[in-house]
RNA sequence: GUUCCCUUCGUCUAGAGGCCUAGGACAUCGCCCUUUCACGGCGAAGACACGGGUUCGACUCCCGUAGGGAACGCCA
């Protein structure tokens, strides 16, 4: 039934949520969503060594920054288990995975195996150069369980590995995205369910972890493809229910190799700190290896998830196109409200050392002007800067503008008429008129006209429009700029 | 080495045998708007990896080849 669908998505806390992951979660949390069902979020952090608590909350607080919120899974807030199915670290399941490790062992399924790594070395060696596959048969699979626990007492180390099949058999499943796929058991060798530390591996916990927390569809990256099978066998060896398994199209770089740090930026974390929205994240990752029904190319979460369906998963990789990303994120840039954009770019403008202390009505409306220019909320910082009179400086490239014979006369007319200007501050049709006024008095149009008196507003020959950022400014200010316009000018026409 | 997966414009993709003269989006280029830049509008250029089948007909199905990716761990 479409309401008992159960999806999960399982990171391992060993660094940043890559964008990778972020995906395979965001399409786990949709595809609950589209089925009534529930997403859960399970902690795999059986590698003692590579697991951190650190990473496990950097991750947990990159997936809500994104506002992919779980059903179940390890709290958010406290860390601690929220939902029946707990716990949900996999660090804390270990009595629960001793029982069915020993279910295995007891009937013969699962050996214990004392190969040191010399050997097993040595076998691979031997395998390689026979041209056969890697795959380890151990030396131990047909040891009694009471000849090994007799080994175990003596002290000697070993790790608990599945027995694979004598005969190859085949296992076939329908995969969500890829149809029906098809693996050997001779495809895989005679692999670890539990090092020597007692701590079970992966292979073995991801799959009784799927059937105890009655999962139903697994959607995971393309790497874990290979893996299913020994999966599938772990359940069946088990007695237990498999789910539906979906996999992933990998998320490549622009030389079209497996995406990674030297690419750039890759994690969730990193394109947060660029000024790229969550909502915006979300989107231009939902269309790397998915398409929207109606063809639409910029949506929101809730869009999303009324319009998802698996049908339209993508098998092949795909590239990660940084630069599309910027332009997902303007569009999503400009549908907030000046308020909510405020808050967005606040970061970013503390960060540059900008600060405004203006009203709402300020911020909604220099932000209404600046919109169209944003890419990133990171943009906001050289959007502003003009604007904050403890930033201004003449750009390199505004100085050829001043070295026009007329610019001196251009920027004395416009202090003049500043000076005698009556308020504190010029509205759009103070500056239309004083524009006019300078054109008539210094005689000057085009670019003599215009550029001089931009580069004594804003320090650049480029920007935003002048009669919407003039309003923005006070008189004074305008006063002072003018003046270090004015006397850059002189001193450039000797 | 062995196995598995993938292959439409530069990039993301639409396409479930005739609707394809292969559609859209980003990027690129041109024009328009604009006394700057951007936004916006209009337009251009640009792809079915290759070879065999199957079929009246193939981007769509099958088989090979090539290329790319992944897996073969006491990592996940």
């Amino acid at each position: 039934m479409s309401n008992s669908v159960r999806v999960r998505f399982a990171p391992s806390p060993t660094g940043f949520l890559h964008v990778g992951g972020a995906r395979t979660a965001l399409y786990n949390y949709l595809f609950a969503k589209k089925h009534g069902g529930s997403y859960i979020l399970r902690v795999e952090d059986t590698d003692e060594e590579r697991s951190t608590e650190e990473s496990m909350k950097m991750q947990i607080q990159d997936m809500t920054w994104l506002g992919l919120h779980w059903d179940e899974g390890v709290d958010p807030s406290t860390f601690g288990d929220k939902g029946d199915n707990g716990p949900y670290r996999q660090s804390q399941r270990r009595d629960t995975y001793k029982q069915y490790v020993d279910r295995l062992l007891e009937s013969g399924k699962a050996f214990y195996c004392f190969m040191t790594e010399e050997q097993i070395d040595q076998k691979r060696e031997q395998l390689k150069a026979a041209g056969l596959p890697l795959q380890l048969k151990s030396d131990y699979r047909d040891m009694s369980l009471e000849e090994a626990k007799a080994k175990l007492a003596e002290g000697e180390a070993a790790v608990v590995r599945f027995r694979i099949p004598d005969q190859n058999k085949e296992y076939t499943f329908n995969d969500l995205v890829r149809g029906e796929v098809t693996a050997n058991s001779d495809a895989v060798g005679d692999f670890a369910i539990v090092r020597a530390s007692g701590m079970p591996v992966y292979n073995f916990v991801c799959a009784v972890d799927d059937a105890l927390m009655k999962i139903t569809h697994v959607l995971r990256g393309e790497d874990h493809l290979n893996n299913t099978v020994k999966q599938i066998m772990i359940l069946e060896a088990l007695e237990m229910n498999l789910p539906e398994f979906g996999h992933l199209s990998t998320i490549l770089g622009p030389d079209k190799s497996k995406l990674s740090k030297r690419h750039g930026a890759t994690s969730c974390d990193q394109y947060r700190h660029m000024g790229v929205l969550p909502e915006a994240l979300l989107n231009f990752i939902a269309l790397l290896g998915w398409s929207h029904p109606e063809g639409e190319e910029v949506f929101s979460l809730k869009n999303l998830e009324e319009n998802f369906s698996s049908d339209r998963l993508n098998a092949s990789p795909a590239v990660f196109d940084e630069t599309k990303l910027k332009w997902v994120n303007a569009m999503h840039l400009r549908k907030l409200s000046g308020e909510q954009l405020w808050a967005e770019i606040q970061p970013h403008l503390d960060q540059a050392g900008l600060s405004f202390d203006k009203s709402s009505e300020w911020k909604a409306k220099a932000l209404e002007l600046f919109k169209p220019y944003m890419e990133l909320l990171s943009d906001s910082v050289n959007l502003f800067a003009p604007l904050d009179d403890s930033k201004f400086a003449i750009a390199e490239e505004a100085t050829e503008a001043l070295t026009w014979e007329s610019s001196p006369v251009v920027l004395q007319t416009w202090l003049e008429i500043l000076r005698s200007h009556g308020g504190e501050t010029l509205s759009e049709e103070d500056f239309s008129e004083a524009q006019n006024k300078i054109k008539k008095d210094a005689t000057v149009k085009g670019k003599f006209l215009f550029m001089p008196i931009r580069v004594g507003i804003i320090g650049k020959p480029h920007g935003a429009e002048l009669k919407i950022l003039v309003p923005l400014m006070e008189k004074s200010s305008l006063i002072e700029r003018a003046e270090k316009a004015l006397e850059k000018a002189k001193s450039l026409q000797s």
